[in-house]
DNA sequence: CCTCAGCTTCTTGTCGACAAGTAAAATACA
DNA sequence: TGTATTTTACTTGTCGACAAGAAGCTGAGG
C-alpha cells in the first residue's frame, strides 16, 4: 500500500470535517457514489489521512441532509431518490423558484446583479462546452446568487438544498437531452435577469414559474417514458 | 459536587447523542438558555456523565439549524435572534403556513384529522390552563400534524424549523398577553379544520394566511411598541 | 501611566484504542 | 440435507488523552 505518498499531512486544524463534508457531499449529489454505496468510516479515513472522529462529524452532517442513511449500530449508506415522492420535490422546487425570483426582484441591491449575471455568464459558457456537470453546478449558482439577492435566509436554505439534492435528479434532465439541453434555457434565464433589474414582481414571478415547469415537465416526460418501458417489459 | 448521585449509568448505545442534543436543544427553544449562554463542551459532559464526543456531534446538529454559534477554536454560544431580520421569518412561515394547510386539504388521509384534531384538544387544554409553554409546545404539533398530512417533506421540514425557531419568538406573542391569547385562536384553529376536513382548499388557504398574519401582527405591533420605547429613552 | 512581548490557561480539534452490537460464517444437531 | 446455535469478524459508538489556537494575564520597557 504504497499508492499515498503522504501528501502534505498539513491541514489546517479545522478544516477536516469541511474537507471531508465537501468532497463527500459532490461524490454523492455528481452521483460519483450512487444511492445505495456503502460508506466505511476507516476506510475513508484511511482516505484522508485523517482520523475517524472528523468523518463522523461530516456523515452526522450528511446524514442530517438526509444524503446518506445511517442504520444504528450497522452501516450507512447514500441515501435513495425518492422518486416516488418525486412530484414533492417538483412543487417544491417551483414555489421556491417563484418564490426567490419575486423577492429578488424587490429587494435586490447594489452589486447583486452582477453576481447574478456573472453565474449566468459560466452557464453560457457550461452550456457552450455541452458540459452537463459545469451547467448543473453554475445553473444552481446562478439560482442561488438569485436567492440570496432576495435576502431570505430561510427561503435561502430550503432552496439550496432542493438545488443541491436536485443535482440528482437535475443529471437525467442533461442526460434526456443528450447534454445538449434547448437553448431556450438560456433565454430564460435572461429573461429572469431583465425581469429583476426591471423590479418587475409579477413578470419575474411568472417567468420563473415557466423555467420551474419546463424543466419539471421535462423529467416527468421522461419518468413517464421510463415507467411505459418498464411497464412494457 | 456530591449533587450527582450517579444516576443510572446505564445508557443504551446510541442514545447519548439524541439525548443531548434534544435537551439542549429544548433549554435554547425555550429560552432556558437565553441567546448568548455560552456552551461548554467539558461542562456539559460531566453534567450528562458523558464523554465529549457525543457531545460534540449533539453540537454539530445545532449548529446546522443555526441554533447555536460556533467560533472556530473558541467558544461557542447560543445564537441570537435576529430582530432586524424578523420580517423575513414571518414571510416564510406564513408562507408555509398557507402551502401546508392547503396540501393537507388536498391529501389527507384517513386517520390524519384524528391526529389533528388531538393536537387540538391538547392546545385548548393547554390554553383553559394559561400554560403558555404548553401552548406554544402544542400549538408547533397541531401545525406540524397538518403539515404532515399535506405529505411534503420539504415544506415540513422548514416549517418544523420555523416553527421551532419561532418558539423563541413565540414567547413574545404569549408574553404580550400576559400567557392568555384571545380565544379566537382556538375558533381560528377549528375552522382550519372544518376547512380541511372539507377539502376546501381555496377557504384552508385563507383561514391559515389570517392566522399567521393574526399572530405576526401582534409581534410586530408588540416590537413596533419596545422600539418605541427605545427611542424614548 | 501606557504599550507590547512573552507566558499562562482555557477551550476546542484530533487522535488511537476499546467496548458494544450486528451480520455472516462455522459448527452442531436432527 | 436442512435447521438451530455458537463463533467470528467487522462496524459503529464511546472514551480518555494530547496538541493547537486564542484570550487574558504578567511584567518589563518606554
Amino acid at each position: 500500500m504504497a499508492n499515498t505518498p503522504a501528501p502534505p499531512p498539513e491541514r489546517k486544524r479545522g478544516s477536516g470535517v469541511k474537507m471531508v463534508y465537501d468532497l463527500l457531499r459532490d461524490d454523492i449529489l455528481d452521483l460519483v457514489m450512487p444511492p445505495g454505496s456503502p460508506i466505511d468510516e476507516v476506510q475513508l479515513a484511511e482516505r484522508f489521512a485523517i482520523s475517524r472522529t472528523p468523518i463522523r462529524e461530516a456523515l452526522a452532517r450528511l446524514a442530517m441532509e438526509g444524503l446518506i442513511d445511517t442504520l444504528p449500530n450497522r452501516s450507512t449508506m447514500v441515501s435513495q431518490i425518492d422518486f416516488v415522492n418525486l412530484h414533492t420535490f417538483f412543487d417544491a422546487i417551483t414555489l421556491m423558484y417563484r418564490v426567490t425570483t419575486r423577492l429578488a426582484a424587490q429587494n435586490w441591491r447594489a452589486g447583486d446583479l452582477e453576481v447574478i449575471r456573472a453565474h449566468q455568464a459560466d452557464y453560457r459558457a457550461a452550456f457552450e462546452a455541452h458540459d452537463a456537470l459545469a451547467m448543473i453546478g453554475t445553473n444552481r449558482d446562478f439560482h442561488a446568487a438569485i436567492a440570496e439577492a432576495g435576502r431570505n435566509p430561510y427561503y435561502l436554505a430550503l432552496f439550496l438544498r432542493l438545488l443541491d439534492e436536485g443535482r440528482r435528479i437535475l443529471r437525467l434532465y442533461y442526460q434526456s437531452f443528450d447534454d445538449r439541453p434547448p437553448a431556450s434555457v438560456i433565454t430564460e434565464h435572461e429573461d429572469i435577469i431583465i425581469a429583476i433589474a426591471a423590479r418587475d414582481v409579477a413578470r419575474a414571478d411568472v417567468l420563473a414559474k415557466a423555467h420551474a415547469d419546463q424543466i419539471v415537465g421535462q423529467i416527468q416526460r421522461l419518468m413517464a417514458r421510463d415507467q411505459r418501458q418498464d411497464i412494457a417489459l
